[in-house]
DNA sequence: TCCTTAATTGTTAGCGCTAACAAACGACCT
DNA sequence: AGGTCGTTTGTTAGCGCTAACAATTAAGGA
């Protein structure tokens, strides 16, 4: 094996000779390997002096510890597994940028796992591949009700934290409140004195989209008003496409709040195409605030998430689960709502 | 530390029986460790009935290799690194997804480094990391030209593919042809008939944009035309909202081939506004077709990529790398033109 | 029959690190 | 001076695995 390693490519990269040990730098720096390993890993009881010789050595030879050897001893990998089902959306996208963020600057490392399609068995199968890997923790960015039985039968030995939800049992939640953020979106709606506020969710089996229905049908409930205009899309802007065309032909409502803003885009394309002006005739309000969103015909009203701060929040979360042995908990972060042109009082 | 371990809630995640090592396997099945071993690794001496009685034992015991243990020994830690700098973007987030989706399939991790801001020192920072972590390879997406100088000079110990370049020295490359989508969508606008066709390109430090630019100007001039119509966004709607408000006074283009659909997005914006209707008045064409762009008003015709299949072969080649010893080399994904109602025969 | 060769299995060492324990050293007290 | 303590350093074992080699068995040929 090590003589087919020669012949092959792979070796053309290694320099010949191997990289440093502990074993290397306390030579040098005439100490035992142990001293060494107190210096790297912040040990109390080193003697400054030591400390400074053992610090030199390892920068003359630019020592790196050999995180395979580590974590076959302390049974700890730092590594953290992120199991996402949607990573080419903004939002999970950005939720993840939070997690690598804060991960790094611990000193852990992210690992993924992309699941092409959410069922449990594919759940499973991601979280095997963690628990081959040995990571010493699993974030859960899947927003689907259901997700979490899937996981809870694995009987996993590490700490999860899921993206999205409460966090039921054993598990931790990190979530942005949707609730809140519908209502934001009502309210404003029902401040311009809009009266019959339709809305178009997302899947009800997503828990965000479940969510901030609810947070419409309260919201409306509270102020007295009919909470009889909903229609259930799939979050592509194809899906609102085609609702915004029965809505402007219906014309039931005066404003809608749009679960997402890829469905608002195809529902402004569609009130367009039909000669329903936006905010004259109907108001449009989405959901994200994702890059364009400012820049769509009329520029969109919508709530913002704040995902890197949720994904900051998650592995924030994390760390206190794995270091300071806290137990299961749930934080929120708040969305707030960003009004542009799509919006104005009724005619 | 074992003793604060115990009081600490991850161990409440921990079952109190250790996972079965190599050696529980072996007891159980009559063998040697090491004759486990040789079932689990595939090694073709071992006989038929000697394999069947391991392979019960593993599933009886519910048996999973330590990949630690593992990597410790073969100096192979079976993860392979991507370093990304526009992760929440389209392309990027796409293209992820496609070497994560190849390499479970190959049996390795992924493991991510997200940069925040494209710097030599953010760049080593993160292959710093991804070497602690002791990847086996690496993928860059980061789409800026320098950046390979950046690694370059790190003299890293594993082989390197580059995405969206065509690999230089002792990197491979994997790449869309920029070069040619961009002609694809001139040649679309010339067979319509334009005479003047206008360029928004994305930064001319980013490799993608420069090639976009470059594959306009070649495609006019072999049609014998005028590509003195060039203007720089930065990719953002915002930018393209910008420069859109000026092509929209000066209307001195019949079309406009932008450099991305964001952009676009802006330039239809502005055009709509300022009353130059597409693809009447301006014909517009955008690069990327990501999901929303046939919702835009009007839907609009772009170029194709596909960054999944980027992926996906980027990772092969990194495996061919790694396992068959082959030599830095360069794969190439050809676009395709994806025609909708935003391009039309000049007025 | 015995030797040669191949196929299969077992034994040993060690990858690089940390935990646990042991030893050495000095400071301080009585 | 001699004991007690705390601080600093060294020694040893072993985490779970694979590579190298050794041992065993079976098969085939002279």
């Amino acid at each position: 094996m090590r003589c087919r390693l020669e012949h092959n490519s792979y070796m053309a990269y290694s320099s010949e000779r191997r990289l440093p040990r502990l074993e290397d730098v306390a030579e040098r720096a005439g100490v035992s390997h142990q001293t060494v390993s107190r210096v790297i890993n912040n040990h109390p009881n080193v003697s400054k002096a030591t400390r400074e010789r053992v610090e030199a050595a390892v920068a003359e030879l630019g020592y790196r510890r050999n995180t395979a050897a580590r974590s076959l001893v302390t049974r700890r990998s730092h590594t953290i597994g992120v199991l996402a089902s949607e990573l080419s959306q903004y939002g999970p996208a950005n939720t993840l940028l939070g997690v690598e963020q804060a991960a790094r600057n611990a000193g852990y490392f992210v690992s993924i796992a992309a699941l092409r399609e959410v069922s449990a068995d594919s759940i499973t199968d991601a979280a095997r591949h963690f628990m081959d890997q040995g990571v010493d923790g699993i974030v859960a960015l899947v927003p689907h009700a259901g997700t979490l039985q899937a996981l809870e039968v694995l009987n996993l030995d590490v700490p999860v934290v899921v993206v999205g939800s409460s966090g039921e049992g054993r598990f931790s939640g990190a979530m942005v409140d949707q609730k809140l953020g519908a209502r934001l979106a009502v309210a404003h709606l029902i401040e311009q004195g809009h009266k019959r506020i339709g809305h178009i969710s997302g899947p009800q089996d997503w828990i965000d989209a479940a969510e901030r229905a609810e947070g419409w049908r309260e919201a409306l409930t509270e102020a007295g008003l009919d909470d009889d205009l909903l229609v259930e899309g799939d979050w592509s802007a194809g899906s609102g496409y085609g609702i915004g065309q029965k809505l402007a032909v219906e014309r039931s409502a005066t404003a809608v709040f749009v679960g997402n803003d890829q469905m608002a885009l195809g529902v402004l394309r569609a009130f367009g195409e039909a000669g329903v002006r936006v905010p004259e005739d109907v108001s449009v309000v989405g959901f994200d605030d994702q890059p364009e969103a400012g820049y769509f015909m009329p520029p969109l009203t919508t709530v913002r998430q704040d995902f890197e701060e949720l994904g900051r929040r998650c592995m924030d979360m994390m760390l206190a689960l794995l270091e300071d042995g806290a137990g299961a908990r749930t934080t929120v972060v708040d969305p707030r709502i960003v009004v542009r042109a799509s919006t104005a009082p009724p005619a």
